[in-house]
DNA sequence: CTTTTGACTACCT
DNA sequence: GAGGTAGCCAAAA
């Protein structure tokens, strides 16, 4: 179901659009989702084409591993981002999401990757 | 086929 | 503690 033909850039929305609402994950966790751990850079040039993509994938739901809200100036409106964010029940302050480990969301963990039969 | 870029991450200064 | 550089992979030009 993930690293398809249509590349990373399908497997990387597939795993943001899992995260449940009121989550967020970092790249390198979703890099290591689809199984380009080390391509979390990829990650993030995906996402800037989430904005074309169908169904639209939950980007501001996507911070580096800091919990930064790195990539809100790409939104529409910078603030959107954040705006979603709080929106979803996640504290954002000074383009950074509060409380990051408690919204944190693993998609190695929570959406079982690996398979561990 | 080579070069450039990109919403990252980690290490080093 | 903050800032800068290097490394990483993948796709478009």
């Amino acid at each position: 179901m993930h690293k398809d033909k249509e590349g990373i850039y399908a497997a990387v929305y597939d795993v943001v659009r899992c995260i449940p609402s009121g989550r967020v994950t970092s790249y390198g966790a979703i890099a290591a989702a689809i199984g380009a751990a080390s391509g979390a850079r990829l990650v993030g040039y995906a996402m800037n084409f989430s904005h074309n993509e169908t169904p639209p994938v939950p980007a501001h739901r996507v911070v580096n591993s800091k919990g930064l809200l790195t990539g809100k100036f790409h939104f529409s409106p910078p603030e959107l981002m954040a705006e979603l964010l709080e929106a979803e029940g996640i504290n954002v302050t000074d383009n950074k999401v509060q409380n990051f480990a408690a919204v944190f969301w693993n998609p190695l963990t929570e959406l079982d990757i690996n398979r561990v039969a």
